[in-house]
RNA sequence: GACUCGAUAGCUCAGCUGGUAGAGCAUAACACUUUUAAUGUUAGGGUCCUGGGUUCGAGCCCCAGUCGAGUCACCA
């Protein structure tokens, strides 16, 4: 069903078509002007905004007679637009303001525009319109948002759901969506910039993968027809990245897609963008000055010249140098315990003293992570480099060079969240090999998330890898940070959200389009409300039904014959 | 997955102990030649998320479900 409005939308729409006006048209439309480039330019050179011609949406009306308002909206922001009856009509006919303007223009109609730039009586820089074209017209009501002098909004489109699912909607009435899509690009394009400096290779490497490896966690599986395999959507690219060292490329790095399938939150989404870049001869602690000193930049660049960034009630700075920590201090610091040398039975005691909750899947690595995690990774709010972890949390990092049961690794804790995570690349096939060995025992042990055995992978190593440093950073989580957004759904267009329930409710035409008497519907639709359901009943049920029902109730409308029953059956197949 | 909250006009929201649904904006009509949340007068617009139940009577109470939000759990 149509609303008044719609209704009345497309009354206009067909109008328009009977005074020769387009609402559709086919060939381009001459922009010599944006809103932007006037609001900048007009006062200090007014001679050369004799002649625009913009294009764009109109997004209020404010009619006074002879004399109108509109706003138009365009790419990069809005302009007032006046237009005058005897402008736009110099001869006897008004029917272009008093009409096609007045009437037949909606709120969200793209019109493209020609004129002249000057100011208000209110000190406004608008456009005096001469003349204007439809370029398309809109057929549904956008939400109206209104914001006053102060900047009041009022109505404000706010319902996450509607603006999430209509995320076009959103972007045209909710104004700073769009802003935190821009710094999103410059954000990738900043840091694209400093890779390229540097020599590094853009590089794409399959979404689609026969082993999904590179981190730990449940992947999506799909199957592919020709080959009848299963593949599954890659939860990481790290293992293809490497393969390119293997082949002789010095830095490679990837702006990725990856999918887990796991839980969505404000901070999970299922698709997620992750950066990741490897550096050969390089080890992970050349890359903690590296990432510090690109974040810093990037920070820079996008937010103007300051370090500092505000998120929430947090202010953040990512000057340089961070502080770094090793994961066993942070935790002897902040719950006392040294467990450095713990068994599994140990640390399971600690959790237990920390109400930490533990299951007989984790392994030594999961626990020590499980008291990070719980007891301290909250407390970094400032850029941190967690370094040094333990060897079984990191099946793909080197051994730590001064102690054989650590890791060459950090992560970035910005905020109390993992930003970024990075190691010395573990190179050694035979170490290697064992690692893969024993996730499949921790797998078998029934931790889902542990990492198979990929091994081409292994293969590749045996050629030999050059030493390298990896990292990999959380692209909508930083943009989150930049954006001062809380939720990941606010950075991405298109966040996945639950299908939407298609409306059940019966339309009138469903049952004239089967020919149905109009008479009739509404009093079919009462027995069967539903086509389906019609046509699921004997047609010698549903006469007999339907004359029962005319008769009782005294109907003024003709009778149902058998045979016109019928035709509704075979005007389906 | 658990708990809490929500779903009423195109949008934002109200709705009295249960008695045939209201406002603002938007829409339509009229007035108005520089307004800016334009204004004034008038009008139209609703499967009250879905399905059951209680009741003479349900937007409201009860049960089940759908979708969403928040908190927690899960999630390097």
């Amino acid at each position: 069903m149509l609303s008044e409005q719609e209704i009345q939308r497309r009354e206009a729409l067909s109008r328009l078509r009977e005074l020769g006006y387009e609402p559709y048209p086919a060939a381009g439309y001459q922009v010599t002007h944006t809103a932007e480039d006037i609001l900048k330019g007009f006062e200090e050179k007014p001679d050369d905004y004799k002649q625009v011609s913009l294009a764009g949406r109109i997004m209020s009306k404010r009619i006074m007679g002879k004399a109108a308002f509109s706003d138009l909206k365009d790419h990069t922001g809005r302009i007032q637009l006046y237009f005058n009856r005897d402008e736009i009509c110099p001869d006897e006919d008004k029917t272009a303001y008093n009409e096609v303007y007045k009437k037949l223009t909606d709120i969200g109609d793209f019109l493209g525009i020609t004129g002249e730039v000057f100011t208000t009586r209110m000190g406004e820089i608008s456009v005096l319109v001469k003349s204007f074209v439809f370029l398309s017209k809109s057929l549904r009501p956008l939400p109206i948002v209104k914001t006053d002098a102060e900047g009041n909004v009022y109505d404000a489109f706010t319902d996450p759901e509607q603006r999430y699912r209509q995320r076009y909607v959103d972007l045209i009435v909710n104004s700073g969506v769009k802003e935190t899509f821009m710094k999103r690009a410059q954000i990738i394009n900043s840091m694209r910039n400093i890779f390229n400096e540097q020599g590094y290779l853009e590089v794409e490497t399959p979404i689609l993968q026969p082993i999904p490896g590179g981190a730990a966690a449940r992947p999506f599986i799909t199957h592919h027809n020709a080959l009848d395999i299963p593949l599954y959507l890659r939860i990481a690219n790290e293992l293809y990245l490497k393969r390119l060292l293997v082949g002789g490329f010095d830095g490679v790095y990837e702006f990725a897609k990856d999918f887990r399938n796991e839980g969505m939150d404000r901070t999970h989404n299922p698709e997620f963008t992750v950066m990741e870049i490897y550096v050969a001869y390089k080890d992970y602690k050349w890359m903690m000055t590296f990432t510090e000193k690109m974040l810093e930049r990037v920070v820079k660049e996008v937010n103007g010249e300051t370090t500092k960034v505000t998120f929430g009630d947090n202010t953040i700075d990512f000057k340089t140098p961070f502080k770094r920590v090793p994961i066993l201090e942070a935790i002897k610091e902040h719950t006392g315990f040294d467990v450095s040398n713990m068994d599994e039975n140990e640390l399971k005691e600690v959790c237990k003293k920390l109400n930490i909750d533990t299951d007989d899947t984790m392994g030594k690595a999961k626990l020590i992570d499980e008291i990070f995690g719980e007891a301290c990774e909250k407390h970094y709010i400032q850029p941190t480099f967690i370094t040094d972890y333990p060897k079984e949390m990191s099946p793909l990092c080197k051994r730590h060079r001064d102690n054989p049961n650590l890791t060459e690794r950090f992560e970035l804790m910005v905020n109390g969240k993992e930003l970024a995570n990075a190691y010395s690349e573990l190179n050694d096939p035979i170490d290697q090999r064992e690692r893969f060995e024993e996730q499949l025992m921790l797998s078998e042990k029934g931790d889902d998330e542990a990492m198979f055995i990929d091994h081409d992978f292994l293969r590749a190593l045996e050629y030999g890898m050059p030493p390298a440093a990896g990292l990999g950073i959380g692209i909508d989580r930083l943009t989150m940070f930049l954006t001062n957004n809380s939720s990941i759904q606010e950075v991405l267009f298109f966040p996945q959200m639950r299908p939407e329930k298609k409306a059940a409710a019966p339309r009138k035409e469903d049952f004239t389009n089967i020919g149905v008497p109009e008479a009739w519907v509404e009093h079919v639709m009462k027995h069967y409300p539903s086509v389906k359901q019609l046509l699921e009943a004997k047609p010698t049920q549903v006469h007999q039904a339907l004359n029962g029902y005319r008769k009782k109730n005294k109907l003024a409308i003709d009778a149902l014959q058998l045979v016109d029953v019928e035709n509704w059956y075979t005007s389906q197949s």
